[in-house]
DNA sequence: GAGGCAATTATTCAAGTGTATAATTAGGTC
DNA sequence: GACCTAATTATACACTTGAATAATTGCCTC
């Protein structure tokens, strides 16, 4: 017949993980891990639920996957501005803030994937590892940037000051970028950025605001 | 029979809903709302689950006191530093700091409640409420502490600078709060407490170190 | 275009979930 | 010391959960 349709296509096995984690993400974000049921995930991407177990050995490792592939995102979304900039020391350091602390990385989606992976974070060694490496090299290359940035300007500084003026710097992005996902309508399009620029300036002794 | 023991004793109902809350508040750091079941609160509350339902009209019901409870105790834990203070305004803002970026305030089990609940917070109105209430009250009281050391130091600032000042320091301390958290073994005693004080003092231009 | 096999769906299962209702019993009152 | 009522336990129910297995079926190969 004419009007039969096909009950289902295949795709290939990166696709299909691809889409159950996009999904995962999508329930992880809504209603946390344990919100993210299954068959829950399995309806947003549009298969049955048998399926998941076809290419995940469990829901914990679909989790996992999950979880990694939105480190990776958020870690790419958090750089790829930087990259694209040949401008001086301070002008790198200027976009790695504001980038920081706009959207898509300020968004209260990515703040409830945070919250939701936490408790898997605490428990989990896997995770926990992926966690601590995602923040290390979010401070490293924080470090790095704001080091060039001092020297640029003839304001060598000891490495151990470095090390208290990187973790300060990336508390306060950490924390504006927490309230501004958390609160979305408490701040205006660019004040967050605006804050953040101001007070790094502040924090490291170097104006970012021009 | 001498060795019959109670099958149980009554409690008054305020001891047994501050019974429920805490156990309630337990498991939702360990596990998260959904992983906090009845069947597991009443476990921990030494009480059969039923008990619940006596008390609260609903699980939902009990989650709501249970977060606002903690919400009020973060912020008696918050504050109760500060109004024992007799000192300068300074004073007051470097106690402040300090005692926010330090146990009992950090903690693993703050971040994973407040993880824990974020979802419920984003999603019911009234949790929403208070959640923004309570920002708003930390960041006023924040901002009155600045003002003040700053018009004792003789540096009188305009509204709307001090509110960026203001929500750059919250964010600060957000942030460190959370790092120190979520990563315990990252940070020595006392260091996260240091590190806020030298950048509180350069984003206000105030030092609050000796 | 016929096989064949892997991708996908369909069905089943035991355990856990919140809620509702019935059955006990502790502990104050007279 | 016998009520008697509210606190507490006990039991039941309908539904959801992750996982396991069986049954289909799309699509590539020859």
């Amino acid at each position: 017949m004419s009007d039969e349709r096909r009950k289902f296509t295949r795709e290939s096995a990166e696709q299909r993980k691809l889409d159950l984690i996009e999904a995962t993400l999508e329930l992880v974000a809504e209603k946390g891990v344990r919100g993210a049921t299954v068959r829950g995930i399995a309806d947003r991407a549009q298969v049955t639920q048998g399926l998941i177990r076809h290419y995940f050995s469990s829901k914990e490792d679909l989790i996992t996957a999950a979880f990694e592939h939105h480190m990776t995102q958020m870690t790419d979304l958090t750089f790829a501005p930087v990259t694209q900039v040949q401008g001086s020391a301070r002008e790198q350091l200027r976009v790695f803030v504001r980038s920081s602390l706009m959207p898509p990385v300020v968004d209260p989606r990515s703040i409830a994937l945070w919250a939701g992976f936490l408790n898997k974070v605490q428990h989990d060694a896997q995770m926990k590892d992926v966690h601590a490496k995602t923040y290390v090299h979010f401070r490293d290359q924080l470090e790095g940037l704001i080091r060039a940035a001092l020297e640029e300007a003839d304001m060598p500084t000891e490495p151990e000051q470095l090390y208290r003026l990187a973790t300060a710097c990336n508390g306060l992005i950490d924390g504006l970028w927490m309230e501004g996902g958390a609160l979305p309508e408490a701040f205006a399009p660019g004040e967050l950025s605006q804050i953040g620029l101001y007070s790094v300036g502040a924090i490291i002794g170097l104006s970012l605001v021009d």
